[in-house]
DNA sequence: CATGTTTGTTAGTAAACCTTACGAACAAAC
DNA sequence: GTTTGTTCGTAAGGTTTACTAACAAACATG
């Protein structure tokens, strides 16, 4: 038997006297021969063909990936950590080398034996990205990192109230003065829109800056020559925070500002929603007990609770009033309260998701005190206990870049990732 | 440049130029070269390698897909289908009709021209599988399906309150009853068992049967000596109605029995939960007005306002002192808030994952009526208008057989399926 | 200095899919 | 009845991919 037929035989078990001495038997079976109509169309999800050429880019991913994550190594060493040979391995770091990704850095200096190794390792400086962030209401933001996500060089524009197309006009600017600093050739650019974004790079719709099927990564791409991927914001923030982290490829992250969006990740995979609107949290009301009026009509949308100028606002009206004492019991009891309501609106999708990390993001002195403590509490208190043991909540530790790093990331990964 | 030259340029596209002309430009920006500690270790998802036998694996499981779903057709109907070539998909029809999966039908009869064309087709009924049902609390059901998934035989044991080994030898025995009835054979079984299950088939816990790691695959692969498949209940229902529904993508499935639990498909991938308890909502707490008492010692808990023997009580008591009129109305009370706070718990959780199809298995006429209602009533009006404007709720079309449907979809899907 | 180890490359092989070409079998038109 | 064009399935040969086997180079160690 050849190792393909065996292959094909574990794949396939059928047991070759499976189907004998059968009629002979009279269990003592209530049988009912009634079948439902059916065919299970959808079991075997539909897919593409595959050809070995697939296999080849998604091996030369791998070896991007293990130089990426590893650091410096040899051919050697790439070869023991993937399960490739080391020919194979050499012949497709010949092919990266050839394109510029990756370079020879010399020999180890070992006091090993053998022969010394040729380390060689992704070319960190020989590309930039430009990420991009359009969440702020009155800014956009831009910068342009290494392959490792630091920032290099920033850039912003005022939006003073720009839409439609004076606000692509705005974007395209921002990327353009980006491109003209960047001190490498670019990967691409990478841009967290607020809005419904497909997966075509498409902003179906975002309604603070006036734009409906927008086209926004074709108009970028168009300015700026290079590939381009454009996500919601929030979407795009979630993948920052799950690049750098170890561990959870479950991950659900809150952003408030304005609003209030969420990028989750599941499975270690963006979530992207049938429609495009996964994470659109902020209008999900809260609690059976009313709440503040939402811009939405509704009253008790977690936006109404927790959106940024609304916590600010309630927290000046309070602290205007009374003494100082007073003043900080004042401001904690809204926060805390701001932050029991995120945390019930987060104990369904924790339970059924089976979460285990919370990232907040946002202004962290409202944030990062009383409300985050309010919202762990409630959580734990709302779901499972012995499942969601060691569940945490916390703040992002990219502070205000989380979106334009994300944006990188996007970049990154879709330019040199596995697919 | 060659074909392949071409692929690998429009993977990492840089313009030649894209670093030229740069350092002489003085732009007016605000540059902070401050760079924060990064590298975006996870952003390229590590993943083992991958051969070309991978790639004739999956195209040979997508022809098998496209024969199982559209039924009998020629080897060149195939091709066209698939974007395989006709020789490609000869060579592989050739190893399917050895392995017998797959059958000739003799010419089709055409009023066409050119060569008849020889009918090819999946071997619907070489081969059966057995579905296993655990969710009861009282009875085990199991049964012997086709491949279409129509049930052919059934057999059910009584529990008893069997648990741990005791409740273990009951599974084998209906397993192998079934596997003596079956008329062809076996190309798995499948297992849909309450409490956690991981995806290697262990059972990690399910209090209700005293089972803790429980190695349930290993034990009936052992008896039944073909593959076996073991999965969550709700998790396999879920599979049941995704298989046998075109369009979504995006379903979560909520069953509702002694507990309630509930099974969700996202982006057409069954959500498995970081630690395999993905679908664990029934003891999320409801709403902000506290609730009846729950066994976990909670209040308000939705198992605590849906469970079947907990509904069921509460109706009996209602309706046991009043008058006609008012014992309907009392019952209709009682269903609208059970489906109102189904409604409570599902908003956060289909706004977050941009959810279309809201599922309901269980006691239909508990379900399907007043419930049912309030519920959408309920999901309409605490989320976002727009995107959830076609959200629907609708009953399971499997009846009480969806779990061991779902239970025979992993087997079709995990034998034949594309992975 | 001999021996063993490690590295990276060369050469050859097997698997997978492709393109090209061809015979067989049919319908339609003449 | 013959010709023409179409379609099907297969055969032959080529390309890509990654593998195994073998080897030279370069080093450490005893």
């Amino acid at each position: 038997m050849t190792t393909a037929d065996q292959q094909r035989s574990t794949l396939i078990e059928v047991p070759a006297d499976a189907a004998a001495g059968r009629a002979a038997q009279a269990p003592q079976l209530r049988l009912d021969t009634t079948s439902v109509a059916a065919g299970f169309g959808r079991a075997l999800r539909p897919t593409g063909k595959r050809l070995p050429e697939h296999a080849r880019h998604h091996n030369r991913a791998l070896v991007l990936q293990t130089l990426y994550t590893a650091g410096a190594r040899s051919r050697a060493d790439v070869a023991r950590e993937t399960g490739l040979t080391r020919v194979t391995v050499s012949d497709l770091v010949a092919d990266l080398i050839g394109e510029g990704l990756v370079v020879e850095l010399g020999q180890r200096e070992s006091a090993r034996p053998g022969k010394p190794a040729t380390l060689i390792d992704i070319a960190r400086d020989a590309f930039q990205i430009i990420g991009v962030d359009l969440s702020d209401a009155s800014v956009f933001r831009g910068a342009v990192l290494d392959l490792e996500g630091a920032v290099l060089e920033r850039a912003e524009v005022q939006v003073a109230g720009a839409t439609g197309e004076e606000a692509i006009a705005l974007v395209i600017a921002l990327v353009e003065r980006l491109a003209s600093v960047a001190s490498a050739p670019l990967l691409g650019v990478g841009v967290g829109s607020p809005g419904v974004v497909d997966d075509s790079g498409v902003v179906r719709r975002a309604p603070n800056l006036g734009w409906t099927d927008l086209d926004l990564r074709a108009r970028i791409r168009a300015a700026a020559g290079v590939p381009v991927h454009v996500a919601n914001d929030a979407n795009a923030a979630v993948l920052a925070e799950h690049a750098t982290r170890d561990g959870d490829d479950d991950v659900i992250l809150v952003k408030v500002g304005r609003g209030v969006g969420a990028g989750l990740i599941v499975g270690g995979r963006p979530l992207i929603g049938g429609a495009y609107a996964a994470g659109e949290i902020g209008h999900v009301v809260v609690g059976t007990d009313g709440g503040p009026a939402c811009a939405c009509g509704k009253h008790g949308c977690l936006e109404a609770w927790l959106a940024e100028p609304r916590l600010s606002a309630e927290l000046a009206a309070a602290t205007a009033v009374a003494g100082d004492d007073s003043r900080a019991a004042a401001r904690d009891t809204i926060l805390r309260e701001a932050g029991r309501r995120l945390g019930i609106v987060l104990a369904p999708v924790v339970g059924a998701l089976n979460l285990a990390e919370v990232v907040l993001s946002g202004p962290a002195e409202l944030l990062d005190g009383p409300l985050r403590e309010a919202a762990v509490e409630t959580l734990r208190n709302r779901t499972m206990a012995d499942v969601n043991r060691d569940l945490r909540i916390r703040m992002t530790t990219h502070g205000q870049d989380i979106v334009l790093r994300g944006a990188a990331v996007m970049v990154l990964s879709g330019q040199l990732g596995v697919s």
